[in-house]
DNA sequence: AGTACCACCTGACGGC
DNA sequence: TGCCGTCAGGTGGTAC
């Protein structure tokens, strides 16, 4: 699940369990989920430090460790966090595990091992590193309108391309679409003026509406298509029929009635 | 600058 | 029950 909204939701909950507390122990279950950082290496940054407070940048969080170190969590597809104190409870494909003198415990979960976990001392740096556009809520109208200005390709894979505008995966890339009632892979050139000040506007509409919600898509306002993601799902719009389409690479859903064709015409 | 395709992983699901 | 292809909300590399 994890895009924005559910990274957000994540590191607040990291900021309602587990800062101030002394990390006693880090337990690495698969060196696979390490991006350039040793288990030992991480266990020995982290022990007798405690998580102090977080950022997030795009589908990124990073906790900082103070003294200049942070730690760097990513999710892949199916990473996860989970909180807990029994001994035993430790969710099925815990990766790291990080133990607190209270006696609780803070789970990094990712069952298919494509998310990362990292040490970095400085995050703004790290994130240029990493070539990453702006955080897709943290940027302003026109460095937005600027970002897509120039742009070919498709709506659907400049929303998603983390080089642009960090922060939108597959699901909310869609879901801001068929808000906007704009084709997933409609061309961004066809956008005009106004059409971008309203995708601006839908963008950070989902996304701040999704935070709300918890990232929970059960608790979604009725109008969107997150949790209906399947074909032949019925539009919650109008009476038309959800479809799904390939758009650079991936599945992407929207209805074929109610969106427009392209964004030349109002 | 784009796109297409493959790879990295695990697990669930449907068809035979 | 087993095998097999396909698919899944992510990213990175390569080739065109």
């Amino acid at each position: 699940m994890p895009e924005l909204p559910d990274v957000e939701v994540y590191r607040r909950y990291i900021d309602a369990t587990s800062l101030h507390q002394t990390i006693e122990d880090v337990e690495v279950d698969d060196d696979k989920i390490l991006d350039r950082v040793e288990k030992g290496e991480l266990r020995r940054a982290l022990q007798s430090r405690s998580f102090e407070n977080s950022r997030r940048h795009g589908k990124n969080m990073f906790i900082s460790l103070g003294d200049e170190l942070w730690l760097r969590l990513h999710f892949g597809m199916t990473g996860d966090l989970k909180y807990y104190r029994a001994d035993g409870d430790a969710p099925d494909h815990t990766r790291v595990l990080f133990r607190f003198d209270s006696g609780y415990h803070l789970a990094y979960i990712c069952q298919r091992l494509l998310g990362a976990v990292s040490l970095t001392e400085d995050v703004d740096r790290w994130i240029a590193d990493e070539e990453l556009g702006p955080d897709a809520l943290d940027l302003d109208r026109d460095t937005f309108k600027e970002l897509f200005r120039n742009r070919r390709g498709s709506l659907k894979t400049a929303l998603m391309n983390q080089n642009v505008m960090a922060g939108i995966g597959n699901v909310y890339s869609d879901e801001i679409l068929f808000q906007a009632r704009l084709r997933p892979e409609a061309k961004v050139k066809a956008l005009n003026d106004s059409d971008l000040d309203m995708l601006f506007d839908v963008m950070r509409e989902v996304l701040t509406t999704a935070i709300d919600r918890r990232a929970q898509p059960e608790d979604f306002p009725s109008s969107y298509i997150t949790g209906r993601r399947e074909e032949g799902a019925e539009c919650p719009r109008c009476s038309g029929t959800l479809e799904k389409k390939k758009v650079s690479q991936r599945s992407a859903y929207y209805c074929p009635q109610c969106a427009r064709d392209h964004g030349a015409e109002a």
